[in-house]
DNA sequence: AGTGATACTGTAAACGTTTCCAGCTGCCGA
DNA sequence: TCGGCAGCTGGAAACGTTTACAGTATCACT
């Protein structure tokens, strides 16, 4: 089942095969059909290891998460694959738990088994880039921070998403708009801050401390946030969390609080995932387009990989849009 | 940054320098130290390429699945990941959408990649099999219909699942039982209604081929199904679908006819996404721990790679836990 | 001192490809 | 008739490993 037989069955030698299968080099019309019947017969395919080691090239892209869990993950890698495959490359999968060692030898793994890779993780320095990485290797970043790292990364359009999602609020009156924040230290958390923050001032609201609420991303956070909130001496009108997790949690909170939502305080969270659509009321939020950011991602370093882009250190945002439902309580929805 | 590099760097030969790396043949305390030092330097790791070309092992796994679209394969691939990732395996991820070329050809291209694959295809066929896979290769096949297919083969129960549902709804007095079927040609569809079929033969219930309505697995057969079941002259008080997509568009076409759920009608679902909690009122549904048939399958595939099993043909089931919420009326919930 | 065993190290073949280079046809023009 | 050239084909090297085999010390023992 090597080119051998194959090359032996119709009666040529490897060279000849080889070029025959392949496109490259000239081969005689029949023969290359000879061989290509042969291969077929045979049920020949090559071997990719062999190939890889003489042309160095893998035609495989190594994908790197933090986890695997959860639909922004798998939509992620649907995403890519579904451009890479169509480029002829295949995804190699791999998740690095937190923990340094971790990331280092998921990365070296793939030495020799990928062409390049997607890589998700907060914690990828330029230490460890030069560490484990050769240089010059093609890598497409994905919401990370910003960083002198030599390689292209995208972001979701984070700031300019909450900030959407902030002036709406206030653009239906609103004046005590909480904030239930993402992890300490993530970067989009951070961000979806920030443009909380700007929204308020633009709007000519006040930055009141008491209002931004500690979270992470879990629906435990959420409603404990909410409480929290329904503590203070005057509670907030509305709440934008910074993710759907934690605006389910605030949602059942009031509801457990015996608060009505949208009519006592309104809710905004952030994602769209499909939950969003089913809760009671439906919750408002902003749609960000997973699975076209791993696209995205695919396609750089696609065209990183056939050397149709220089590896520059642009840095790409892919947009959010404001979904008006039910839980806002905005007139037409 | 070959391992000649890494030798030379150590003043030995090439094949000390293999022997220093990995744990095999004997070598001198001091050299191993001197040689891991250097490889250390370098930063050197292996070219996976050229060692699977020589060891004939790739120590990756390829896994197959007909879609990347949705929770259910991403927890497969996590439970796959999770399990694979501690042998030391690497994950190639794969999908065979619709149409025949394709599987093949992605399981051709696996060739020289994998040492085995997980595969989840309705449309894989002993003849295909033969075609396209080196005998003997190892696969393990996921939810697919019972074959004479010589690999091991992990399903879900259910039959039995389904089979709990309906013995469930009928205990809580319900006569007309109505079914949203899934997906004609469908495997798991077609056990699901004989679990449901199996529990009303049981009950003593009569099969009324007007409750036993087609559907998809989508949101949208389901409202259509709530919506043909309620023209009926006699409509059912309890409706069993297929899987929580339709239990939850059954539900909103229910809500939208005015009748109350669970009051009016009952309803039960399959699969227990996490999206079944938060709908109003939370889905009865059945459980089934996705990831872990990720996980089972790769530890039966890593078994066959590793020799410790021989190829057998054994059929394993999951089992599933019925999870009784509000959607159903029962008493205690 | 010679012998054999032991402990380590090096040489070279092999894995399955691709590709450079050279060789072999047959044909055309001189 | 012969050189040259195109068109095609084959031999062999190369990619980076692992590993069978052979070689070289060192050392204990007779």
């Amino acid at each position: 089942m090597t080119i051998r037989d194959v090359a032996r069955a119709a009666g040529v030698s490897v060279a000849t095969a080889s070029r025959a299968l392949n496109q490259s080099g000239l081969v005689a019309a029949g023969t290359r059909a000879t061989v290509r019947a042969a291969a077929e017969r045979l049920h020949y395919s090559p071997h990719a290891g062999a190939r890889s080691l003489i042309t160095s090239r893998t035609h495989t892209i190594g994908v790197l998460l933090p986890d695997l869990y959860g639909e922004f993950f798998s939509e992620v890698i649907r995403g890519i694959d579904q451009r890479v495959q169509q480029g002829g490359y295949h995804c190699l999968i791999s998740s690095a738990r937190h923990g340094g060692p971790s990331l280092e030898a998921a990365l070296r793994a793939m030495r020799g088994r990928v062409d390049g890779v997607v890589l998700m993780s907060p914690e990828f320095t330029g230490e460890l880039s030069r560490r484990s990485l050769p240089a010059g290797f093609p890598v497409v970043l994905l919401n990370s921070a910003p960083s002198q790292l030599p390689h292209p990364s995208l972001i979701i359009a984070n700031f300019e998403g909450a900030r959407a999602m902030v002036r709406h609020l206030a653009g239906l009156g609103h004046r005590r708009i909480a904030l239930i924040r993402g992890a300490e230290g993530n970067f989009d958390a951070a961000e979806r801050r920030r443009g909380y923050r700007a929204a308020l001032a633009e709007a000519g609201l006040p930055l009141a401390p008491e209002l931004e609420i500690p979270g992470d991303f879990s629906e435990a956070a959420g409603v404990a946030g909410a409480r929290a909130l329904l503590e203070l001496p005057e509670a907030p009108t509305a709440i934008f969390a910074a993710n759907d997790g934690m605006a389910i949690g605030a949602l059942f909170a009031l509801r457990d609080a015996g608060r009505r939502v949208p009519e006592d305080i309104a809710i905004g969270g952030f994602d769209d995932i499909p939950m969003a659509r089913y809760v009671e009321p439906s919750l408002t939020s902003v749609h960000v387009d997973i699975s076209a950011l791993g696209e995205r991602a695919a396609t750089r370093l696609l065209a990183l990989l056939e050397g149709r882009s220089e590896p520059d250190v642009s840095r790409e945002t892919l947009p959010t849009t404001l979904v008006v439902r039910r839980s806002c309580g905005a007139p037409n929805s």
